[in-house]
DNA sequence: GTTCCAATTGGAA
DNA sequence: GTTCCAATTGGAA
């Protein structure tokens, strides 16, 4: 009994997950038909939203939809989970409203340094680097929000653990990613896609090494290059 | 408590399938109005969507089972309720109707010697290690089958590709495991659990290098215990 | 230009 | 007693 409610629990967070899939699918062909000047009319909305505007639009109107829809109200679901013991599990799947409430901490700046709040809400990344997030590759997306939070140095000198590889115990170790930054990145991935926290670490993991090669690369070819000339 | 639980589950089962619904609602209006030089990305989007064909496979399976019976909740409260018990759990992840698909090519032989078929049907195991297969993980299911269809000193002795590490290229390579047995493996795995081959393969990755260590760390007590009375 | 693959390792879980 | 973790590597994809 308890096995069935896991797996149904399982089941119900894989199709909310790919119900907001379907929400960011809905927003891109919006974006794509929208009439140029409502662009800025979006740009105004943006300014009105607080906080985690994209995630916080999307559950609004998630919640207006239903309500909009007749029967399928958000009562419901209100009623559920306030009711239900296995809090958890519920929390589990209204974790996209708990974020809602995490307090906003964009900064009022020029809109060239919106900021946007992923994971916990304590770290922050910019809204362009947001808008170009693959949301249908974990992995990609994993990938884009790295960069997003750290620099390619940091990535190419830093790893998981810092820990050196049980394989090249000579080797010196590289040091630690910021582990609050590496946890809301985590908390964002799994809240957006069906993947457990090992397989994102595991990406985690390898964009660091191949952000190490990619420094490697680099760092060769500036001293191989004086050799030639520099000017173009 | 449980009656509760049953409730809400079924409410909320209700409120996804409804919420597909209205999806496909929402994408044929969003089709009708789009204009038309934007479907060319529309079909560069629908590579993607195949990978997620097993989920979306899923929901459609619940839909039609909910169509099926004009009031979904009467067959699923008996599904789980009444008859199959733990093996609904099985189904809830599984894909039954591939798995239905697959060529039963068991053997008719004495009992003790009963085979079963997995993957493509060309590979079999004893029905008895079938039975201890845990379908709730498909790392422990594969590790399992792994051990129903080689030996550990197989295991031990080779690899998924029979290259050598390209981290130790001095290291000599071990043997390539028979591509066959490790594509019904895969195969079954891929078919009752929804995971990416290359996660599948890399547990078997796994489970040959901690078969290889086990299987040194014998030799090396081997070597050992004849120093000490051999008897028990 | 990046991402992914998989073999190896020692120790943690 | 096994499984899992993650750092490293070169090259394939």
């Amino acid at each position: 009994m308890d096995l069935t409610w896991e797996y149904d629990k399982i089941k119900a967070k894989k199709l909310i997950i790919q119900a907001n899939k379907d929400f960011e699918r809905i927003f891109q062909i919006l974006d794509e038909i929208k009439p140029k000047e409502l662009n800025a009319d979006r740009e105004k909305y943006a300014d009105v939203f607080d906080g985690n505007q994209r995630t916080v639009a999307l559950v609004n109107q998630e919640e207006d939809n239903s309500s909009d829809d007749s029967n399928y109200s958000s009562t419901d679901s209100d009623d559920s989970s306030s009711s239900i013991g296995t809090i958890n599990d519920v929390a589990l799947i209204t974790n996209t409203h708990q974020k809602a409430f995490v307090p906003s901490k964009k900064q009022d700046s020029d809109k060239e340094n919106d900021l946007i709040a992923i994971g916990s809400g304590a770290t922050l990344i910019h809204k362009d680097k947001y808008r170009t997030v693959n949301w249908k590759s974990y992995s990609s997306a994993t990938r884009t929000l790295l960069l997003a939070v750290f620099s390619r140095k940091i990535l190419a000198t830093h790893c998981l653990t810092g820990k050196c590889s049980p394989a090249f115990r000579n080797k010196p170790a590289k040091k630690c990613l910021d582990s609050k930054k590496v946890s809301d990145i985590i908390i964002e991935i799994t809240n957006k896609f069906d993947v457990k926290e090992n397989l994102v670490r595991s990406i985690i993991t390898t964009k660091c090494a191949d952000e190490c090669k990619m420094f490697k690369m680099r760092q060769t070819n500036k001293k191989e290059i004086p050799t030639k000339t520099k000017s173009q």
